[in-house]
RNA sequence: GGGCCGGUAGCUUAGUCAGGCAGAGCGAAAGGCUCUUAACCUUUAGGUCGGGGGUUCAAAUCCCUCUCGGCCCGCCA
């Protein structure tokens, strides 16, 4: 019996006091899986943590006040002025929302909401406009040397002479990369900056500019009371950014680092580590189309944080699915894995694949088509919610041998089929008048078997006569999902030449 | 150059902290259901635990070393 390792972060945790989850990812662009681990991840600690009777909170810091770092593929040329304003101040880059970051932001808390993960959010340049960063800002800015030192032991970094723990958002053109701190005056809470831009000014620690990441990480921790946080391994590395936050919360800030948990990269099968910059990207709303929410938590929480994840969104995501619908995984990791009081679906996905074809967009036809293969259609949102992810899987994922499509009319191909195996075909016509799926099937063995034919070419057959490919769904099934003339008339069209 | 994480069956992996018979799922193969249609049942095969060395009665597990993959030591989740 393995503990889970959400439990294993819950019990080392476990009797210092409240404790306050965080996360916290930059909407710069496409929110995708790989940023969805550090949430989940987030996610299952806290869950550990409230069933050992913790006290927790769960908080999610959107970067909303980072600067956009350069024009991403997926923006247009006119963004190239934003390059160095923060998030919050940018246009949607589609118009329809409040800012750049908002963009991102929102369809990104949607798919939480799903997932069932309900963080306290704090967006960053709130909290800098609110004035809740003056305290660090200052302190920062007094122990400027201290921090250098700090940064310079640990990862080996030289600083400039003039380098500045505050970035400052120049009044004139709003970019945070291009000013230059001057001087600061504590008592009024303000520094002086000069801007590449030729715009001079004064900036107020309220919202006039932001703490360099590197100090605003651990700076955060303090405000928020953080106390455990897990991050990407970008961060993890000696002399990487925990390291130098770890010494400069307890130096500076007087404040003990939050209990880290390093996460791998998901990679896309093939492809490599998912970047929004380099377009290897899967959204987290691409695939709640596809698979329900169970499923994707599931993905994340049955590997442990440290392991990478190789994801094949083709073939291989129907193991995963199945893995997870017949309960085949480890108790702990399904029961953490769970949204809701929804179950396992009724119909297994693989099936579903099939009926959805069979029975194009109409959910009656769908119904029908699972009623008769026996399975439980009570549950008419869940199928329908089911039907719609393969729908979608089927669309962007899947394989070619997987789809068929029924052919309108018969088939050319079918004149290479041989003349024995048509003229089966036309005595098959005859047989499936009132039939039930079941006997059809069995009717063709029947009717290979007296005609002293191999079975297998038969179904070939049939299947080049109606989806002009080899192969396709269990017959009988098949058959009796369609228009009973229909099969009539094209079994003997299909015989006849 | 320095560091961090990972390498276990064809694939995904558990077990590594705290040494004690290498386990599972998927896939594959064989058989069964008068039935290949991605359905079900039964069974089987599959391993140099990345390589080498060391410690030990005993090593996937601890130590050293090499190697492969990924990442970090500017910025960035």
């Amino acid at each position: 019996m393995t503990i889970h390792w959400a439990d294993v972060a819950a019990e080392k945790l476990a009797g210092q006091g409240p404790q306050t989850v965080a996360t916290g990812i930059t909407p710069s662009g496409q929110i995708h899986l790989g940023n969805m681990r550090e949430v989940m991840t987030a996610d299952a600690v806290y869950r550990a943590l409230l069933d050992r009777g913790v006290e927790a909170r769960l908080i999610y810091i959107a970067d909303t006040y980072d600067p956009l770092r350069r024009l991403y593929p997926f923006l247009p040329k006119s963004f190239e002025e934003h390059v160095g304003k923060p998030l919050s101040e940018i246009p949607c880059p589609e118009g329809c929302c409040e800012s750049y970051a908002d963009h991102f932001l929102l369809p990104f808390f949607d798919s939480l909401d799903r997932l069932g993960i309900e963080p306290e959010v704090h967006r960053a340049d709130r909290m800098y406009k609110e004035g809740l960063y003056v305290d660090v800002i200052k302190t920062a800015l007094e122990k400027r040397d201290e921090i250098a030192r700090i940064l310079k032991e640990v990862s080996g970094r030289d600083l400039p002479q003039d380098w500045c723990p505050l970035d400052v958002i120049c009044r004139s053109c709003g970019r945070l990369n291009t000013t230059k701190v001057v001087g600061f005056d504590l008592a009024r809470e303000t520094a002086d900056y000069v801007c590449k831009c030729g715009h001079q000014g004064t900036a107020s620690f309220s919202g006039g500019g932001k703490l360099a990441w590197r100090v605003d990480w651990p700076a955060r921790w303090s405000i928020l009371k953080v106390t455990m946080e897990p991050f990407g391994k970008d961060h993890a590395t000696a002399g990487g950014s925990y390291d130098t936050g770890k010494r400069i919360s307890e130096e500076i800030y007087g404040y003990s680092a939050p209990y880290p948990v390093v996460y791998e990269w998901i990679h896309l099968k093939g492809k490599g580590a998912m970047h929004s910059s380099t377009g290897i990207v899967v959204t987290i709303r691409d695939m709640l189309d596809v698979v329900p929410p169970e499923v994707l938590r599931y993905l994340i929480i049955r590997s442990k944080p440290e392991k990478h994840i190789e994801f094949d969104p083709g073939l291989p995501l129907l193991n995963l699915i199945e893995e997870y619908d017949r309960r085949a995984g480890e108790e702990r990791t399904l029961e953490l894995s769970t949204v809701g009081a929804e179950g396992p679906a009724q119909v297994p996905y693989r099936h579903m694949v099939t009926a959805v074809q069979i029975a194009g967009n109409d959910p009656e036809q769908l119904f029908a088509v699972l009623d008769r293969s026996g399975y439980d259609t009570t549950n008419r949102d869940q199928i329908l919610s089911r039907a719609s992810n393969v729908r979608a899987w089927l669309d962007r994922y899947a394989p070619p041998f997987v789809k068929f499509q029924l052919q309108e009319t018969l088939p050319s191909k079918v004149k290479n089929i041989d003349p024995e195996l048509r003229e089966a075909l036309g005595v098959l016509a005859g047989r499936i008048e009132g039939k039930c799926a079941e006997d059809i099937h069995n009717e063709v063995y029947a009717v290979a078997e007296e005609r002293g034919i191999d079975g297998k070419k038969l179904f070939g057959a049939i299947y080049v006569a109606f989806l002009g490919q080899k192969q396709g769904p269990k017959v009988g099934w098949f058959l009796a999902s369609l228009d009973e003339e229909f099969v009539k008339e094209r079994l003997i069209a299909a015989s006849a030449d």
